[in-house]
DNA sequence: CGGATTTCAGCAACACTGAGATGC
DNA sequence: CGCATCTCAGTGGTGCTGAAATCC
């Protein structure tokens, strides 16, 4: 398959432009599923983080999501109005406060993982396994040369 | 703090985690360079579909760039505000309007163009030329897999 | 006091739905 | 009239900066 410019549907080339594509169309697709569960694809990676009565600061989960510390206020401030995580202060610490799932998130976590399973596996669909494990190891590279460009800066 | 906490992990696994992560990684490094050249990282698209002078309709470029109509409208707003396009009324049809890039758009895209290069160059460092096309290949068909189930869903 | 943590205020780009106006 | 196109109004998620309050 030769593809040179852009063809006539376009669609993109650049493997950075087609990232952005994917990222949009996944979210079309799954961020209205995710919803009816009360949970939206950018609370994903927090609660990936607290899974397992997990409890770390608002500023460690920022670090960890690779968002600024407002930015990850602002997410946890919906994902407590929704119920999914508690805040409580930390004995250690008077500045800080401790974030935690809450029961009813735990109890979320396993439709939720069921739909973002789905619709990875719709993604991939027609991918062998030596194909995904190859799609996943370039784009661990790529992710990871955009983090060491960012800390660089 | 908690230095363990933090390197601990974060880094997703999952092939659309890591897409997500990597398109919001290049924007938050490159769309501010963009901004500094009159244009964001959602205005791209459409510079791609109207260069060379082409022109088109509002609804044409949505269904190509895969937003709904009114989205399209917004983005244009701001690419109208910013000096990026103009509106003409199409003499074929009085409902609709006929998107054009401006002079001013089309002296920008060279600037853009670059930046856009090296970013994709900072982000695929290291990467054979054998590999990127492997990359690009597979995110093809994952984009492909994406559309397929938006117009079937 | 200087530094870390959280909160508050404000802004911007994107994306959607729903409802209306206009023209084919 | 039914349909297409664009506009208008409203909402929501995500991300940022800057400034204030609190605590170590």
């Amino acid at each position: 398959m030769n593809r040179q410019a852009i063809d006539a549907s376009g669609a993109p080339t650049g493997a950075l432009a087609l990232v952005g594509r994917i990222s949009r169309g996944f979210a079309r697709l799954y961020e209205p599923k995710l919803r009816e569960q009360g949970l939206s694809l950018g609370q994903v990676p927090v609660f990936v983080m607290l899974k397992g009565g997990k409890a770390m600061s608002q500023s460690d989960l920022a670090r960890l999501v690779r968002v600024e510390q407002p930015t990850m206020a602002q997410l946890l401030a919906r994902m407590e109005r929704d119920g999914n995580i508690v805040r409580t202060a930390d004995p250690q610490d008077g500045r800080s406060k401790l974030i935690s799932l809450t029961a009813d998130a735990e109890k979320r976590m396993p439709a939720a993982k069921k739909i973002l399973f789905s619709g990875e596996a719709v993604a991939l669909a027609g991918f062998s396994d030596a194909e995904k494990n190859t799609l996943v190891a370039l784009l661990e590279r790529l992710s990871a040369n955009l983090d060491r460009a960012a800390e660089e800066g």
